[in-house]
DNA sequence: GTGAAAGCGCTAACAG
DNA sequence: CTGTTAGCGCTTTCAC
């Protein structure tokens, strides 16, 4: 038995418009060699039977699938759902679809990721990369643009991120206006690039004021509130007696730095002030507020797309985008000069324990 | 000038494999009548070079697209992406693609998206419908399974959801055991189906223990932090002198309650106690810890993928799946009989103010 | 301006 | 077990 055929076909709308096919073709293409009032005709009875065109069968014979893949780490996290988003967005004023792909930061599935856009013939894809990226997509010769911190590993490839030396700039100049001159670092640790990215940028502003990172306190943490949580609990333990503030890496560090500066009977922030950044939602609602860095997720995917639509169009350049962040004021950042001495207030807590 | 033809193509491949193209299909599809031998050859081959079968022509050939569309509101809103990760997921087994629009609660672009899907002939489609999305459907007579608490709008289609009734008994059983048995309502309003799914369960369980809303306080309110905050702050004025609980229909009104609990200097869960349902993310980070009733996100999606497959299969089936809700407790909801009198602490405060 | 014909890359009869 | 043939639905030369 014969695969049914498709409900309607354009060589139907062409027998109802009694045109040959070839003509229903280019009035439903829009094409110019063509009279209006034919194109008006074909229009009408594809309206009237609610014909669309097979995409598949387009896609085919023109060489593009007006598709375009996505592999971002975790479309639940908010910051990539955002960054799908900003995609998707600019995808759609083309009618261009994107398919998104989760990696869940592991090298294997996003390499099967990359074989499964291949195969759906996408015209080119957007990825934040895990793994070297770069050996599948100059195999299979397509378009291509990284986004991401780990962008920087494949200056070959255009690139869409967020500038993290400006953001950290942001974050410090108002640490240092409020009077931390010496805050505490949360340095998330892993396989990621955002690392050394941040971690460098610190150090050129600290640079640039004439200073080294010498005698911060700097603390490792995986990049999870949990992580976080322990981990300012051993900045706590380390502070001194200034004034004290902490910088995290990411927002979800610096909700577990919240956490912690309550677990030790501290507040926040009279006591310990925290910066984060990236912009995630739950910071709204945290007590306090969480004062962050906010990351432009949604102009990266939507500036990304862009990039790929000129990388497709043959429209070559090999752009790297930094887009500037934003800073967040929310109540987790006080100011040093009504802080008491952390020292003290350590001092107190350990007198109740 | 020719468009240049796909780099490898499976007629290539045979060649390679000195087998005709019909054989190398056969080998690459894994199907039976072939010799292990040439089988293996034809792989080796395609291995070597890298060669991926062109989906595209797959798909027009067969009649079946391997893609299946998604329409929900907003992947970024963490709920949606979380259904869209479960059925991501579920699809993956399969290799199917999952194709993810956002129609932004608005009928328009759901239709504007549902045509896009229909060009792109997926097998299928799994819908939070904003509008009569049943038109579309019969219209193009595409399997399809809906999402949501808006599904029970049209039974003609089989559906996944969370189990409301379920899931408000689990909270009002709580909310009741610790003494709190007249919580006051925040209910969200608008156009959408769960404000009367949600009122309705809270009125059977109350005509369950013999009694009504009668004497409830219900305010309404818009589904967001800011109009909770605000409808809170009405329920505030209108409590009376006993330990006052609310049960807001979203987390995200119940994390604008917990705002307003603060700016009217009421204590939470001391003075007043707060329940919520979703399972937002941010509810982990509010002070305190939104206590609330979790809908099965990932569950919704990876279950109506599997309805989906079914349908398409052919293998109807029209069933109406309600998966169970689960209560994640945390600070906000206290014992009623630990409470200071409402009353009392709001006249208390009233003396500051 | 329009039609006929070829073919995108693939799979599924149909023969052998 | 393998090759030949005929399309899937569409666009695009190439004639007229």
């Amino acid at each position: 038995m014969k695969k049914p055929r498709q409900s309607l076909t354009i060589v139907d709308i062409a027998q109802l418009a009694g045109v040959s096919k070839s003509t229903a073709s280019r009035a439903l293409s829009g094409a110019t060699n063509i009279s209006a009032e034919t194109r008006e005709r074909v229009h009408a009875v594809a309206e009237k039977h609610g014909y669309q065109r097979n995409h598949l069968a387009q896609s085919l014979r023109n060489g593009r699938s007006g598709m375009i893949g996505l592999i971002i780490p975790d479309i639940a996290n908010p910051f990539w759902a955002d960054v799908a988003r900003g995609a998707q967005d600019a995808a759609g004023q083309n009618g261009t679809i994107v398919l998104i792909f989760n990696s869940d930061w592991d090298p294997e599935r996003e390499r099967q990721h990359m074989r499964a856009l291949i195969k759906a013939r996408v015209d080119g894809v957007i990825v934040n990369p895990v793994h070297d990226i770069i050996d599948e997509v100059t195999r299979f010769d397509i378009p291509a643009v990284l986004i991401g911190s780990s962008a920087i590993r494949f200056p070959a490839l255009p690139s869409v991120g967020s500038d993290i030396v400006q953001g950290v700039r942001l974050g410090l100049d108002l640490l240092f206006a409020r009077g931390f001159t010496a805050p505490a670092i949360l340095l998330g640790q892993g396989p990621r690039q955002a690392r050394e990215t941040f971690i460098n940028a610190v150090g050129r502003y600290f640079q640039a004021h004439g200073r080294s990172l010498d005698g911060l306190i700097i603390e490792d943490s995986a990049y999870s509130v949990a992580a976080g949580r322990a981990a300012m609990a051993r900045v706590l333990h380390r502070a001194g007696t200034g004034p004290l503030a902490v910088f995290a890496n990411n927002d979800q560090m610096a909700l577990g730095a919240l956490l912690a500066v309550r677990d030790a009977g501290l507040r926040c922030p009279q006591d310990v002030s925290v910066l984060g950044i990236d912009g995630t939602p739950a910071g709204e609602f945290s007590e306090p507020g969480l004062t962050t860095v906010v990351k432009p997720a949604r102009q990266i995917g939507a500036r990304a797309m862009q990039l790929l639509e000129r990388a497709i169009a043959g429209e070559a350049g090999n752009d790297h985008v930094l887009l500037a962040c934003e800073l967040e004021l929310r109540g987790s950042l006080g100011v040093a000069s009504a802080v008491a001495a952390t020292g003290a207030a350590l001092a107190h807590v350990g007198n109740h324990a």
